[in-house]
DNA sequence: CATGAATGAGTATTCATTCAT
DNA sequence: GATGAATGAATACTCATTCAT
């Protein structure tokens, strides 16, 4: 079941250059769009294995195959070329969300298995997203306007959840709805935590382990479920 | 409340120096000792409220009241501190999840709940714990001896919760404990990372959150009784 | 108030191009002289704004509406682009003093009133020309040509100031006009380096000050006259 | 005739050190005062006569014979640095030209001609000093506290030039002696700015020009004193 | 044992300049 | 002629670490 999150933003950006098969852009633009391109992959990689801090510009720009000053023709500076790195794909998991939590055709706890999948793949597929997501990282974060980006989409999903929760429980919003969908997040951080650092690709940690993932939902749902009866016994 | 653990090592480690009442160290070595004490009691402090990474040897130094160049006399250099300061409390955790899990008055889930509550406030009052503990931060880790002291514990952790839990849950060794232990860990370490960056203390998050803990916790034995139920059925 | 120096050299170079009311350029050079004189004009006003290290090449390419690559199609490199700046209006400034000199019907001491007022506001009027003139900014300004530009009018000045000042004290040649007229250049240069970093306007510092200025070197020629009255007593 | 000024200021700072003859200070600190010296000589020339935006802290290590870190040790950035040399020397200045104007045995034309002297010295002794006391060269000169050093001793110069101005040409304060007292500012900066930027000896310049600045100056009082005949007949 | 002095390698960032088109 | 892309050298400043005492 693919999560349909077309996670490299490449494939979209660039479709606006092709109009009818023709290629609009100049050879110039081109390389141009390779090196911008080929900086993002590089700052994703590497802030994903070691984290935003302990990378350095120079090491982009090595893994990039381009000189270190040529990331700030492309990016303000190391921060804004984190936030450039975070904003789309975040974005694409948002509007996947949307999508999902309003399908008609879905139960919600079918919604819930989906949403789990979206989102551990996401991380997995953008590993330096853990840190921002999660672990929000410079001090920007809480000040300026891409903070928006993270913080809103994490209360937004934070709400998408509670809100699939309530469906699924059948309890009001309130305190034990909040604790339920606080210990869901608890799963989600926990599983994409211990992911998101391995060497492991993606594919294959879903391959090996997406039972696992389930059944670790599952089992919260039906704790849950089996927490609400004895309470009201 | 029995978190039991005694996270200042050194009332513990300084006991053996006293025999029969005669001190054996010289005024020498005792304020050797009580400057090597000063430096890990300022690197625990500042590795906890700021991490690794930012906090400097001169901060340590000045914290400690010593002169920077000091450290080194006692610690090969930042990274041995780091390990240093590890080792014992991991030391003092596996002995106190050894002594509970052998314990004959306490039931399995007794034991479970008794051990996610040390475990969770020994992430929170020794904070730089959490990434070396699920991070595995540096290359030595992978490499020399103090890595041992990591994943022995680890593992061993591991062992401890799967022991616990196949008790609990009534059933052998196998894939299905692996895939229970694995959540299980996933939980903890979910619920550690989310609060191991706050600025709030550990009492506090304790007392605020300690009920959605353990409700955590509850949610998932009852999830995997079930599970094992639907099974079986 | 004759100021009387046309600043913008353009309007006078340019004025070579049209012989006889054929135009001679092609509509292509016209544009490349467009160009190079936004770029001239641009780098006028940014040097004399912020002095000329703070300035940079895209800055002046930004002002001027072109690329900062086209800059160095018409200009080696940014001094280059310094010298070719000031030696225009440089050679104004000599021509405009010859003019003055030799005027038959303007006392000395009137025509040296007129010089400085003339030099002060060159200066006012082309800010970074004061460094450029007084201090003799970079190393090439002591092997190439354009040095001699400055030099050659710098010496050229204390020349016809030397002479203006012997015709006015009516003494010859010799140690005491020397003195004097390094005297009068002290001033000129003290009342030039006062304003030149000022961020008031050369209007307003004019209106504001020419008679203080004035003032100035009224009190010098007095003074001159009296000393040499003492003196010769 | 001396002017009495102690323009190496570690004459004095090192005073302290030497308490009956007895040297005090450890060998280690001898050498750190004597690198923070070869710094401060460094810097002092350095910033002279590149001025203090083209000398870079490499230069200046360079120039002490010792690394660029260790200029950190003892200034915290470049500007404290720029501040540290000029805050000692302007003090002195200070002190010794409110010595001066408080003499009661000097005349005022006396007086004038002293602090003439006086200031063109300490300026040619410490040549950063120019474009320090003239030009305020950093933001930090109008936000900070240094600022005070200069601008304080800036004003109080002007003050006392005024004052020896007022008594001399026996003038009240107004209009007219405060254009006097700029004029005479014009020619110290005139005079200073000159040869502050020249490879010769203070001493060289003295024996050679001092002539010529006490003429400069003696042609603007007598000029002042004729301006005020003449405006009073 | 302890320390102040000193340093080299490294940090993000900027800028004048060149190259390919 | 004109330009966007790219770069090397340089900037101030930091930090863990070593050396001499």
């Amino acid at each position: 079941m693919p999560t349909g999150l077309a996670y490299n933003h490449w494939s979209l950006t660039s479709g606006y250059m092709l109009v009818g098969g023709i290629n609009l852009t100049s050879k110039k633009e081109q390389r141009s769009e390779e090196t911008k391109h080929s900086i993002i992959a590089a700052a994703e990689k590497l802030f994903s294995k070691q984290g935003y801090e302990t990378v350095t510009i120079r090491q982009i720009a090595k893994e990039a195959g381009c000189s270190h000053t040529t990331i700030y023709i492309y990016f303000q500076d190391k921060e804004a070329l984190l936030y450039a790195l975070s904003t789309q794909p975040l974005e694409l998991l948002k509007t996947s969300m949307d999508m999902l939590s309003v399908d008609a055709f879905l139960s919600s706890d079918e919604k819930l298995r989906r949403l789990n999948e979206q989102f551990i793949r996401f991380c997995l597929d953008n590993r330096s997203m853990y840190s921002i997501f999660f672990e929000a990282k410079s001090a920007r974060v809480d000040e300026f306007e891409p903070e928006l980006a993270i913080n809103r989409i994490r209360q937004h999903m934070h709400h998408i959840i509670s809100r699939l929760l309530g469906t699924y429980l059948n309890v009001p919003d309130g305190d034990g709805l909040l604790s339920c969908s606080r210990i869901y997040f608890y799963m989600l951080r926990g599983i994409v935590g211990t992911y998101t650092q391995s060497e492991e690709s993606a594919d294959s940690i879903m391959a090996r382990l997406s039972p696992t993932f389930h059944a670790a939902f599952e089992a919260l749902l039906l704790g849950f479920d089996k927490q609400l009866q004895d309470r009201n016994e």
